[in-house]
DNA sequence: AAACATCCTTGATGTAGATCAAAAAATCAT
DNA sequence: ATGATTTTTTGATCTACATCAAGGATGTTT
């Protein structure tokens, strides 16, 4: 199990059958795995808001994001709201051995998932060992990027929240389109305010002064409210208050 | 691939040979497996506030807690630290696949552990499917811990995030010993204070007061600086924002 | 085009927790 | 015990972000 890092390797999200095909090609798959995935799998569309399960409801499919952006987030009694994921093309969401969602799972842009009823994967996953190694390579690569936002969401002021989260958007964007343009980097920003204020632990109107305040300082530029550009991403690195390398997030 | 909430399941920390054992006793174990894993593990003993390994280092084994506390963390460059997880007895440090760690790693008391080279037991890793999906398990328990904590940093106040944090150091002490005390509980704090705000994503000093409110609304108890008392674990309980059931963590 | 609903921005003010500073406990060494 | 070191507590002050409030954009419905 020779395993290299994954952040840029995603080569195709075209969902034909294995979930193992989401993040890179795998070598592994043998045909009739490819046949048995095949058979229990069946796609669902959500729109941009719609939520996909409420935490502690049923859930009995794992799924994987074909397109679009889906969130993952907790809310506590008081209502005060937490994302605690952000699911981005060839993401898995769901967990074999569970029934109920512990997270609401929330459409941010129009998603379709490619779902897999949960009983035949689970004993699929019993039957073809490498999609529990290759599932335990994708969760560890999740905890890496949990732990790395506990860092932001712990210590990092509200201006290198925002820095954080606009490179991680545009590095993952840049490496979806395989388009190396160093220099200027062009992207739709997927998320509201709000959900953005919800994933960085941040009020809103936070979140706007800052856009805001890089703005000004010519760190990024707007056209409407959603498009982003970057003029120079190395610089907006440089605010986010990590060391240079960039980690593991997303 | 049935799975019950493993919180309060943990039986054994024998570490006789299988690192399953530690969580569960394991039905699955096949004799010659023990042997596998017997042949390439061995122990490691540290005192508190040694360091295991550093992050970017080489760590040429993954290893699981017997016995002591063990703590993760992040470090930026201006020195802010964030600890990202807490490893008690049974608990799993490394990745199959990485040759280097990607956190400090450090002994917030006494700690034993027991390690495997890394090599072999990717091999064996391959070669067992269990252990794969043990290790799946197991991964997928600490992402939810590593969820539920980035609630406890995003959106609790001090006072929550204290009693989060006794409470479920309370928990799992209380599921070591097996003592059902439904009244008092009494443990020592494994951590300093300091330690206690790096997981906390406070200061010191902010945890010192919240303590000593605590202390002097009569929430908990204290004798010495670490040996704590909680009269009723249930009133304390209702300071930490979590809905009653609890969750994940830890 | 007017009315409405979203989403975003900006301003004024308040506050939880950080920071700075020092003293008190506890622990350790001689 | 006595002094030295580490850890914890407490106090005074500051500030980053939250909260409260209002006003603009933008898009949608009729």
């Amino acid at each position: 199990m020779t395993r290299v890092k994954p952040k840029l390797q995603t080569i195709g999200h075209d969902c034909t059958a294995c979930p193992i095909r989401h993040r890179a090609v795998c070598a592994r798959c043998e045909a009739d795995e490819l046949q048995v995935l095949e058979n229990i799998k069946y796609y669902r569309s959500f729109e941009a808001g719609q939520t996909v399960v409420w935490a502690g409801d049923n859930m009995d499919f794992v799924a994987s994001v074909v397109t679009g952006i889906a969130t993952l987030s907790q809310t506590m009694e008081d209502g005060r709201r937490q994302m605690v994921g952000l699911l981005l093309p060839s993401d898995f969401a769901g967990r074999p051995g569970r029934s109920t969602s512990a997270y609401d799972v929330t459409a941010a842009t129009n998603l379709v998932m490619c779902c897999f009823r949960r009983k035949p994967f689970e004993e699929l996953m019993l039957s073809t060992p490498h999609i529990a190694q290759r599932l335990l390579e994708m969760t560890l690569d999740e905890l890496d990027a949990a732990r790395e936002w506990m860092l932001l969401l712990g210590r990092k002021t509200a201006r290198e929240k925002i820095a954080s989260l606009l490179c991680i958007i545009a590095r993952r964007d840049a490496s979806l389109q395989l388009s190396q343009t160093h220099g200027e980097l062009r992207f739709d920003l997927p998320l509201t305010r709000e959900a953005m204020s919800e994933y960085l632990g941040l009020t809103l109107e936070t979140v706007s002064r800052q856009m805001s305040s890089l703005r000004k300082q010519g760190l990024i530029m707007t056209e409407g409210k959603r498009h982003i550009i970057i003029p120079d991403f190395d610089q907006l690195l440089e605010e986010t208050g990590d060391d240079s390398d960039g980690g593991f997030l997303v």
